[in-house]
DNA sequence: TGCAATT
């Protein structure tokens, strides 16, 4: 039998981060989730199995973090310790910690061809919204993917994109599946989770919201991120297209990160994009119940 | 290598 991999790399945002996964009691951070940090910083560790048991180890050699732009550690878990006798028995704040574990931007994707791999993953879904992490679940012994990972996504809305339009997709043969990741602790296999959507709705755009018209039928939503992140920021990018009556109007919302980045855009209004004339205004916030 | 898979 090989030996598990003990190398594994994850990237912190914040110096305090890394300062706090560094010290003894804490030797390595579980999840890595959503929310701005000004501060990239990569770390390896080359010896996982000093620190961590092996069941911890395996856990974690299948594990590879990529972080984009913002992130910040919620979870600890990989420092819990292990049940001497392999039993299942969680304590109190154990149920609470998992009943806490809101993940509503984190998206299962499964239905992967095995050559599929983190990058991949990554440059697929980049185009619906800032990426915040992506994993792909590996056999530890064999390393070979097992089809299946996790991407976690900016915003609901980046999500909800990419699920709209990545799930079904055509992936080296295979038909990829895009759901939100449910938290399988309590419910098993339960079918209908797979469907679900997250209970608590957070922020699907900021309130700096721009409307941006007259774009030409093909805009996707990562050109028009492209075109106005030279303002700033860009927290979301929407692309809606609308055909009723006789209409042909294909139109958006670009949300930005600060007042100062929005007001910066509205500079181009007027401005051409494409052959046509950009119309730039406040976004009217319609923002779901 | 696969028709279900959940860190």
């Amino acid at each position: 039998m090989a030996a598990p991999a003990t190398t594994g790399c994850l990237t912190f945002c914040s110096p305090s981060l890394f300062t706090k996964t560094t010290t003894p009691s804490i030797p390595i951070p579980k999840r890595l989730l959503s929310f701005s940090f000004p501060t990239l910083i990569n770390f390896h560790y080359p010896k996982l199995s000093s620190c961590c048991s092996p069941s911890q180890t395996a856990r974690f050699c299948s594990v590879l973090a990529v972080v984009e732009e913002e992130a910040v550690v919620v979870e600890d878990e990989i420092n819990r310790e292990d049940n001497a006798d392999g039993n299942e028995v969680k304590d109190d704040a154990t149920v609470q910690e998992s009943k806490n574990r809101a993940r509503p931007c984190e998206l299962y994707v499964c239905n992967l061809p095995r050559s599929c791999d983190i990058p991949e993953l990554l440059e697929m879904f980049k185009p619906f919204g800032s990426v915040i992490s992506v994993e792909v679940s590996k056999n530890p012994e064999t390393g070979i993917s097992r089809g299946c990972g996790y991407v976690t996504m900016g915003s609901i809305n980046s999500a909800k994109n990419a699920i709209a339009a990545l799930d079904g997709s055509d992936v080296g043969g295979r038909e990829m599946r895009v759901r939100y990741s449910v938290d399988m602790t309590f419910r098993k296999r339960n079918p209908e989770a797979l469907t679900s959507s997250p209970k608590k709705t957070f922020i699907y755009e900021s309130p700096y919201k721009l409307y941006v018209g007259n774009l030409i039928w093909t805009t996707k939503p990562e050109d028009l991120r492209n075109h106005f992140c030279q303002f700033g920021t860009v927290v979301s990018a929407r692309v809606l297209h609308d055909r009723k009556g006789g209409n042909n109007r294909v139109f958006g919302f670009i949300s930005f990160s600060s007042v100062a980045e929005r007001d910066a855009a509205l500079s181009m209004n007027g401005t051409e994009f494409r052959g046509r004339k950009l119309i730039v205004r406040e976004g009217v916030d319609r923002t779901e119940p």
